[in-house]
DNA sequence: AAGACGAAAGTGGTTGA
DNA sequence: TCAACAACTTTCGTCTT
């Protein structure tokens, strides 16, 4: 946490002290509080859960941390500081109590906010490393600002789906606006802002991602699984899969994984757990069919079975 | 009767002028 | 800001098993 702010950008001295309760650095040679943000990517975060002793360090690579020149709320400005009489000092002193009385406001939010985390996220099952992603996410909208003007719950929402995606546990937009009473397009929205605003870079979900659960929501086997991943996998080479939904093609990809695999299930019950229609199942089903030459294979294996099944049955 | 297939019209979101 | 556009859905009729 210590390696990426090394030297104060205003004055250009080395000389900081770290205040992690407070998430700022204060440069002692002039006077900047700097990087508030600092603590939304840390490890250390104080109102994460009761369970504070077991923190784990999840989430957000280094590299998303960057420092942000122009923003944040610094109170001292310029290197003003270090030249004011003892009258300005006492300013600025001042101004740094507002912003404490900010951010215990802030926190108040944050609390609240929490709880609607907590309730929608175990209402997903979602693994706590993502809670505590999303928590994060959370807590630096909440910080720049972007939280005026919205709802806390379709932040809350918009936060989770992005840490979801961070964490390559996927959950649909249809999934958590259910989970959160929210409007889905309001959590998209949300969701599109914030993750701009605050520089978080998501990867295309991969529906690759998806497949673990559908698999064992429709009670496929993993053989059956792995074999949708080298569906999926030549899909992707053959170009199949830009543009398109992620769960159309997963879905795909686990019906024809099923089909080859004698577990049969119906394009009704794939669709229905994959969030698609049985249509767009069927569209995706064509494409893979005849860009990834599997016609030939199912044909074969549907002959195995027809064998097999009058085998067993005389 | 149920599932698979596909055509046609409708919907919400993105893009480019 | 608006129109074109692609992806996806809804609906419905037909075919197969």
């Amino acid at each position: 946490m210590r390696d990426y702010i090394k030297k104060c950008p205003e004055c250009g001295g080395s000389n900081l002290l770290f205040q992690k309760e407070k998430g700022e650095a204060i440069c002692r040679d002039c006077g900047l509080v700097i990087e508030e943000k600092m603590i939304d990517f840390g490890q250390e975060w104080r109102e994460f859960s009761d369970e504070e002793s077991k923190r784990r360090r999840t989430g957000a690579p280094m590299t998303f941390t960057k420092y942000d020149k122009g923003l944040g709320t610094d109170i001292g400005q310029k290197g003003e500081i270090y030249q004011l009489s003892a009258k300005g000092k006492n300013k600025y002193f001042r101004l740094r109590k507002w912003q404490h009385r900010i951010s215990t406001a802030i926190e108040r939010n944050l609390k609240l906010a929490l709880a609607e985390l907590k309730r929608v996220s175990s209402y997903l099952k979602l693994p706590k490393s993502v809670e505590e992603e999303a928590a994060r996410i959370y807590h630096s909208a909440v910080q720049r600002g972007l939280v005026r003007g919205r709802s806390m719950e379709s932040v809350v929402a918009g936060a989770l789906y992005a840490a979801c995606r961070r964490h390559e546990v996927p959950r649909t937009l249809d999934e958590l606006s259910e989970a959160s009473g929210m409007d889905k397009k309001e959590v998209g929205r949300t969701y599109r802002f914030i993750t701009r605003e605050l520089g978080i870079k998501i990867l295309p979900s991969n529906p690759v991602d998806y497949l673990p659960r559908f698999v064992s929501a429709l009670k496929l086997s993993a053989k059956t699984q792995s074999k949708a991943v080298d569906i999926l996998n030549d899909a992707r080479k053959a170009e199949l899969t830009s543009g398109r939904g992620p769960t159309g093609i997963a879905a795909a990809s686990l019906y024809v994984a099923a089909l080859i695999n004698n577990e049969k299930r119906t394009q009704r019950e794939v669709a229905d757990v994959a969030g698609v229609t049985e249509v767009t199942i069927r569209n995706r089903y064509k494409e893979l069919l005849n860009e990834l030459k599997l016609s030939d294979k199912i044909r074969k294996k549907l002959k195995e079975i027809e064998g097999e099944s009058q085998f067993s049955s005389s």
